[in-house]
DNA sequence: GAGATATTTGCGGGGATGTGCAAGTGATGG
DNA sequence: CCATCACTTGCACATCCCCGCAAATATCTC
């Protein structure tokens, strides 16, 4: 008999229950996406009045909003100073796109 | 010089912008994320009486959340005789996953 | 301390969203 | 046909969500 092959926790299907709606919630906004491209493109950590600049709303509306994000993990918030800088959380994103990916492909089989 | 390799469409940043909030806010429901859930271990098609019992709430409703998942892409509806079979587009779906990881991974290097 | 700057938070309005119930549609079976 | 079954859709209601504006908080500068 062949040797079972561990499979990774995240690809337990098990873990298809405990998908939290609010990741996705988080993403399913057009203002929220557009500061996640923006925030990508940039590279580096941004402001909130930075990001601002690219979603034509108030810049209140984005402090909303990046809370929203950063509740969601995909944005984490360090303040310096006054401001704080805001930067995506590519690594914690991609494993749970992935996990989910990797989940339902396996159960397609 | 070495020869350069081709990034797939899909791989290229100005997708970001592309990115559909109907997809991700079709996930950000509870309810919704129950039925993906549910039709990703049945396996096969599945009908709207069907995928009712795994989340409380009336038929009606589900066939409302069915409709948002399948104009998102995330399931598609095929009708035999009186009844919608309903199944999960696992392809898409990986997809669309995978595709932002890649996006969002090469440019967070 | 006074004033400027960066961000968060309270408030209120307008619109979207989820839900149950009931009625409508359309296919199937006696 | 008429009844039944599977599903969709109209309606009403409650709740949630996004937004701008204004006030509050916190930090920096002079």
């Amino acid at each position: 008999m062949a040797k079972s092959i561990p499979i990774p926790t995240r690809l337990d299907p098990k873990n298809l229950g405990k998908l939290r709606p609010e990741f996705f919630k988080a993403l399913g906004d057009p203002v929220r996406l557009a500061i996640v491209a923006h925030m990508a493109q940039q590279g580096e950590p941004s402001t909130v009045t930075a990001v601002s600049g690219c979603c034509g709303i108030d810049f209140s509306g984005v402090s909303r909003h990046l809370k929203i994000l950063r509740e969601a993990g995909i944005v984490k918030a360090e303040k310096r100073g006054r401001e704080t800088f805001y930067s995506l959380q590519t690594e914690k994103i991609t494993k749970t796109l992935r996990g989910l990916s990797d989940i339902l492909e396996r159960m397609a089989k």
